[in-house]
DNA sequence: ATAAAGCCTGACGTAACGTCAGAGTCAAGG
DNA sequence: CCTTGACTCTGACGTTACGTCAGGCTTTAT
């Protein structure tokens, strides 16, 4: 039997506003698990996780009312949900980054040539606008029944001392490859390091497999910067050198 | 004499809609350059760039009325203001990040232990919620004239080879810190990659050195993770080691 | 010149809260 | 046991930043 909280607690414990909770109360997002006698709002534990939940997808930028529809679904599952959001909150710091130095080449290109590149304006506007338009139809994506599923289904296949070890592997191999950015992509070494990336890259899809559709979405965020666990995360020039040795076989 | 748009086109270039558009011109944010015989709304180039502004800092969590108030200012300056946003873009996608490790750290947790670990369900929704209430109080402080101006002055003290020079030994200093994560902190290896980061900072820093707050300020983002460049960023790992050098004497 | 496509201006609607106001509730200390 | 200060309750109304029609001009392409 776990404690219990209060409006008040539970707004300073999550950085909320009290009326915030009452909001949520009133629309039937998320209802106290008790009342006091006096009509106290009363929240258990489980509240609290349900709170993240919808904290962290209001957070992704879905609207109160698809939030409580997703949480109601028969088919939601709360460990993939996480996946899920963890995933998305990736991405969407991978889509800073991306904004921020479209920011700063805008700077840049300003400070060289004494003149603003028109160009690069509009670029920077609408990396910032792609963030606020496309996020509903991305995460939309995210959440269909089979995603979900798939999600939830791929850490019971795969233990984690493998995933724990194939991110240390990531890891060490890219630490390695940065130090190599001007090596020749033709060289022996070069190739070793592009076949470990490969044979890597083989064991990481491992417990995806059985669903392509996640495998594929899988490979296109590697590119963007986008990862699951919390190791290393990969850069652009990796990739770039990577792509150099495999074209020159 | 630059080209000139029509609502529906600077729309579908910045990618917000026409109806925002409209929206700031009734309020006063952003009136076009001019207007068509008929009446209709004509960008111009200056404009886009005033919208690139009014885009990002929305996005940072400013209200219309503060841009606008901004943006105004006797003493803003668009260089610096870009510097800002960069700053504060890269400083909220580390944000993002750590959010995204505080789910990471929670769903892990339940794997292991098959139970909910209240204080990190806690934890994770403070993170969330300290990234929305914190962000207009932060913003409001890289906002002062002060700061603006110091921005805006760093700039013209530090040639841009020095600045390019700088962040790609960054770079190669990293890389070998990550090929050698295991090695003893005691070691003369070690000790020499200390030495050359301390080096490194002191150039880093160089241009900030006539505005201490400022040289604060970057001190406490770079254990962050937010950097001002376009360089490969360090990472918490990467600082742990540096610590433990300094730490071994 | 005649559409099709785009733009205009209200008027009204919506989401997600914030801000009082007036009244009731709780828990600790005297 | 009772008081008191801190907390909470419920409307009612306000606010921000747009979205959604509706009815009617403007442009541009053919």
């Amino acid at each position: 039997m776990g404690r219990s909280y209060r409006v008040g607690e539970v707004a300073t414990l999550t950085r909320v506003s009290v009326r915030t909770l009452h909001h949520y109360d009133r629309i039937g997002l998320l209802r106290p698990a008790a009342h006091s006698s006096g009509g106290y709002r009363m929240y258990g534990e489980s509240d609290l996780l349900r709170l993240q939940q919808i904290l962290t997808l209001r957070y992704l930028g879905f609207p109160l009312k698809r939030i409580g529809e997703l949480l109601g679904r028969p088919d939601f599952d709360l460990v993939a949900s996480l996946r899920v959001q963890r995933q998305a909150l990736r991405e969407r710091s991978a889509e800073l980054e991306r904004i921020s130095t479209a920011v700063g080449d805008l700077v840049e290109r300003r400070l060289e040539t004494g003149a603003w590149s028109w160009e690069l304006v509009i670029e920077a506007s609408q990396a910032v606008g792609a963030s606020l338009t496309q996020r509903e139809e991305t995460m939309e994506a995210h959440y269909t029944p089979e995603q979900m599923k798939q999600f939830a289904a791929v850490g019971e296949t795969t233990p984690p001392e493998e995933i724990a070890s194939i991110e240390r592997e990531w890891t060490e191999l890219l630490a390695e490859v940065r130090a190599n950015y001007d090596l020749d992509p033709a060289s022996a070494t070069a190739r070793a390091l592009g076949d470990r990336a490969e044979a890597l890259t083989a064991r990481t899809m491992r417990g995806y497999e059985p669903y392509p559709e996640l495998t594929e979405a899988i490979g296109a965020n590697y590119e963007k910067g986008a990862f699951e666990g919390n190791m290393l995360a990969p850069q652009a020039a990796d990739f770039a050198f990577l792509a150099r040795v495999k074209a020159a076989r």
